[in-house]
DNA sequence: TTGACGCATCAATATTCATTGATATATTGC
DNA sequence: GCAATATATCAATGAATATTGATGCGTCAA
């Protein structure tokens, strides 16, 4: 269930499928304000419930939240070392030494 | 083409899409050294050339590289600024204020 | 002008993903 | 225990995506 031991594309393959979804990005924003129970979660973005649900799954999965039952709810948050290693890899493609033509690597 | 008017939220989901697929976060990655041709890729991440072109035209909707013809070879680059908003929006997404539970906001 | 090369596109297929509605499980208050 | 609530899971369906092989089109060099 956790993806710590994969190599770092796939995982980074990962973490970006689950931020592809405009649902799955809505929820990450709107913990980023905290952790909030999957109801308040329905009532705001106005999702069904087995649908949102689903995309937590999805967001779990890739590690990029942590869930947490208190009684009968259930609190997601976000893992914030995972948003932190994504803006990391993100910021880490530069374009690089060579910028401009290329023809000696390229077809020699 | 272009996704530059897009909502915030749906360009954001695009582009981490588009980062979605092991094979294309490889060609990013070789992108960041500089500008290649098609037949570079080709050679050194070894996938069929359908393949990279699909990967290619997915990364150049997204906004993500761009394209610049040379003769017979087309020569691919990262788009800078895409990234370094990909990276200022996964920065951006901090836990907040109310960190703990939450029950007020949850279920009154 | 012909042939080789670099690349894009198309068609067909297989796979993955998202949505919906129904059902199951756990927890709480009565 | 029973009913209500919160959440997860399942099954079915449709939509989007990735891969492969074939074909087309522009460019260059002989």
């Amino acid at each position: 269930m956790t993806t710590a031991t994969l190599p770092a594309t796939t995982r980074a393959a990962r973490w970006f499928h689950a931020l592809s979804d405009e649902t799955r990005l809505e929820i990450v924003r709107l913990l980023s304000h905290g952790e909030r129970c999957v109801c308040e979660l329905q009532k705001t973005i106005g999702a069904a419930q087995s649908r949102l649900s689903f995309h937590l799954r999805a967001l779990k999965v890739a590690g990029l939240v942590t869930d947490r039952r208190e009684g009968r709810w259930v609190y997601y948050a976000v893992n914030r070392e995972a948003l932190r290693q994504i803006a990391a890899f993100a910021g880490a493609v530069k374009p690089g030494k060579h910028a401009g033509s290329c023809r000696m690597a390229c077809c020699p």
